[in-house]
DNA sequence: AGTCTTTTGGTACTTTAGTATGAAAGGAAT
DNA sequence: ATTCCTTTCATACTAAAGTACCAAAAGACT
């Protein structure tokens, strides 16, 4: 069902690759440095750092990509812009509907004229295609652009 | 500043000697079984996998306490009912607000008159001590008590 | 059996939200 | 320059939300 599912086999791909590749490496100088200089313990030390943090990253990366998602649509005002064609007062009046503030007061805060909060109410209304000031609100909180 | 700071250092803490003691394990068995039956590179291997696996589970751990937090305070209908007051209806009432449902809708949603849902709002909101629907959304879901 | 809460619903009323439409000033872009 | 968008505000209206007060049935608790 996500959209990053794609980019999740590639990265099964890419990690399984470098994993190979790693060990390859270390089996090549394997028998040349480390074991006779260093004694196995010190060596299997190391291998086992290298890939507990390769572990601790990959799986940080296969597991999450919340993260990107997040970056992409949370608390960014121009996604807003851009997506659903908000203005930056319309973004700032929705704002304001999510904490719970009346036309009033959000005409208050931002000393303007409670019909011009209705105006820009209506217009946010019709940009997001929804029909009251709640429904904006879930819809903005589930598109990520409201905390 | 979260408060899973102290079970974080515990952690570490478990992870670091279950690492330590693997690491003990896997040296007193290397000159005993492994290196001489199955050669060096399976062992090697072996090692990587383990710690592998074991990085992204601490990985994991380390890094997803938020698991937790949601799990006390989200999707809990009893905090709402113990903390607030609310009864199930109510919170039913409330859930529906949320996502954007005006009141005639909820009514048709739940087989309700449209009175009846004005009486459990209104008594939501005397609850929960707001005056609207958006300041009792912004606050439950503050609460946690609303996804 | 009586009390309390919940759930349901009603009437009447006030307040807020939302729509439709128009308009004017300023900034940005072509 | 002029077109486009934004921002501002107005009027007049309809719809929805919210308040106040009341009331009745059902369940739980004691």
């Amino acid at each position: 069902m996500p959209f990053y599912f794609y980019s999740m086999k590639r990265s099964i791909l890419l990690y399984g690759l470098a994993m190979a590749l790693l060990l390859a490496m270390l089996k090549f100088l394997q028998f040349k440095f480390l074991v006779r200089d260093l004694g196995i313990e010190v060596y299997l030390s190391i291998i086992a750092v290298i890939f507990m943090v390769l572990g601790v990253w990959a799986g940080l990366k296969l597991t999450k990509p919340s993260k990107k998602q997040e970056e992409l649509v949370s608390l960014n005002p121009e996604k807003a812009l851009e997506e659903l064609g908000l203005s930056q007062r319309e973004f700032e009046v929705l704002q304001l509907m999510a904490k719970g503030f009346s036309n009033q007061e959000i005409a208050d805060e931002l000393f303007l004229s409670l019909n011009t909060i209705k105006s820009h109410s209506s217009n946010i209304f019709s940009k997001m295609d929804v029909k009251r000031r709640t429904q904006a609100i879930d819809k903005a909180k589930s598109l990520g652009i409201l905390g």
